[in-house]
DNA sequence: ATTATATACGACAAAATTTATCGTATATAA
DNA sequence: TTATATACGATAAATTTTGTCGTATATAAT
């Protein structure tokens, strides 16, 4: 429990490759094959980060991927909500209500612990972790 | 992601409805019955906090269990690794190395959101949520 | 214009993990 | 001796995560 996805993954080792090679344009093959990591699952990664200006995407030969100057300050919790959607560590947190659990006993707890974690995930940025 | 299991959810449960019953030993049917949880589900995660004496078990007709007075001050760390093991965002944080990835660019990373995680958890106790 | 290369995106399949069930053993109060 | 409760391993079902496939679109180079 309270793993973070190889979607997340991916997208944490291709943003520090971007960052390391801010010089040039980088096509998902070259982050795919340095690291092992499948093209499709990659490359669907890559877009929601683009489509969040993250990263920025250039079509055609010779296109690829750079990282923004938005990088840096994008917060921890910012960056899994456009992978993941809402950081919550239970689906009540955000959906309707309890799924079946006739009577809840736990609403304070769970909104403690979560509210500590996305403030934890808000106080943290890409480059406070990355040093 | 980042989500907790309902072995977690339904120990929070448990945890909570055994405060609220400190004057009798409550068995799992109760618990069970109450809440809609899945009685050998449960059990076992009972099972789990009595081995670690979180709570404290009584066999045989008219037992069942009881907080005991470790739990106000027991965090939840321990709490979540007494279920569930190590409290690691990737398996690589504890097991041997790498899976198959032939290069990691974030370990750095990976570490410092995990400390960070792990220091919140550290620092909350189960009586730190319950207010 | 045509071709080769790259991103964009939806549908679906495979794999892994989580969740639930079943069967049996053991302790103990009545 | 019986009924009730915890203890615990094996296995099945359900869900979620992960990966694959097919097709469309943009664009630089020839």
């Amino acid at each position: 429990m309270l793993k973070i996805t190889k979607k997340v993954e991916y997208a944490l080792i291709a943003v520090r490759h971007l960052q390391e090679n801010k010089d040039k344009l980088v096509p998902v093959a070259e982050i795919s094959s340095s690291y092992g990591i499948p093209r499709e699952v990659l490359a669907k990664t890559l877009q929601k980060l683009a489509s969040s200006s993250i990263i920025e995407s250039y079509k055609g030969p010779a296109g690829g991927y750079k990282a923004s100057n938005k990088i840096e300050k994008t917060t921890l919790n910012d960056f899994f909500e456009i992978l993941e959607g809402p950081t919550a560590i239970m689906d009540c947190y955000f959906e309707s209500g309890c799924d079946h659990l006739s009577s809840c006993n736990i609403r304070t707890p769970i909104n403690k612990i979560n509210d500590s974690i996305r403030n934890l995930f808000n106080n943290l940025t890409l480059a406070d972790i990355s040093q």
